[in-house]
DNA sequence: GGCCAGGTGGAAA
DNA sequence: TTTCCACATGGC
């Protein structure tokens, strides 16, 4: 029996496009349309009915607060630059939202992503949690992901059971600076973008795309322009056509001029947009 | 069966 | 400084 869902406003929000972009990889869509995953270490439910979400009673703050309801999508999609490209993307994914994650889990996972593709995270994220998180009573089957103690006191092999592969010795080491208190993300907050940044890449498995990924769904600084395979492929296309190749430094300082304070959003539209093209151009 | 995937780190040029 | 390369795994 699945108890009654209670309503929370949710104007100018896409649910599924915004579990489906690449962001997060552990949330279960189920058959009614709704969503079934875990907010840090409290489940929930969540079901969008037009600008409305019902989610399970008591969850009503924490997922208002995840999905980042109260980001004023109208001033960032005003920040947008108007080029063809842009804003087509924004057409595209009107509503994704770039939610707030748990540090370790957010940075933790995108540690694992490393050359992987988005579905083979969501592999390895479920594995991990399954085989070292603790398992959600009367929520079966799910997992909370684990702790840094908890994968601190795995072995490498272990995590490469899980499909990690050469990430696997990267997160280890990474997941024992932070639970030996070596290193702590919640102190980072009190950093500027670029002093957190330093920190996170001095991290083992931690590189700038993945240290402004987490810096972005993690820490909510909504500039940070991670830059992956594919939005590589997007900024030489529309933004660097029959240019010299440019070095990363020029992208970076590009993509910093070009998309300005809400960069991180324009970056995950542009993400989104190149992938679902994609996998369009398929069928 | 080769190609590619939300990269990083260390060596070589 | 840039460029090159190894590093695992799985889907298409």
């Amino acid at each position: 029996m699945k108890k009654a869902l209670s309503p929370i406003p949710a104007p100018l929000f896409d649910l599924r496009k915004t579990l489906h972009s690449g962001q997060v990889f552990h949330w279960t869509e189920e058959e009614e349309g709704g969503f079934r995953g875990l907010i840090g270490e409290t489940p929930t439910r969540v079901r969008q009915e037009g600008g409305r979400l019902w989610v399970t009673p008591g969850t009503e703050a924490l997922v208002a607060r995840y999905f980042a309801l109260d980001h004023d999508l109208a001033a960032i999609y005003a920040s947008f630059p108007g080029d063809p490209a842009m804003q087509a993307a924004l057409g595209a994914c009107h509503g994704l939202r770039i939610i707030r994650q748990p540090l370790w889990e957010c940075l933790a996972t995108f540690i694992t992503s490393a050359m992987k593709q988005v579905a083979h995270i969501r592999q390895m994220s479920l594995a991990l949690r399954e085989r070292f998180g603790s398992p959600v009573p009367g929520w079966s089957p799910l997992y909370t992901y684990p702790t840094p103690r908890q994968l601190a006191r795995a072995t490498e092999a272990e995590l490469r059971a899980c499909g990690l592969g050469f990430r696997a010795a990267n997160l280890l080491a990474t997941a024992r600076q932070i639970a030996s208190g070596k290193v702590d993300l919640a102190a980072l907050c009190a950093l500027e973008d670029d002093a957190a940044l330093a920190a996170l890449c001095g991290l083992p498995g931690v590189g700038p795309k993945i240290a402004n990924c987490a810096l972005l769904f993690g820490y909510e600084r909504l500039a940070s322009f991670p830059i992956d395979v594919w939005i590589h492929r997007v900024l030489l296309r529309h933004y660097f056509q029959r240019k010299r190749r440019p070095t990363p430094a020029q992208l970076r300082d590009f993509a910093a001029r070009a998309f300005g304070p809400y960069g991180g959003y324009a970056q995950q539209y542009l993400f989104h947009h190149a992938r679902t093209e994609k996998k369009q151009e398929r069928k």
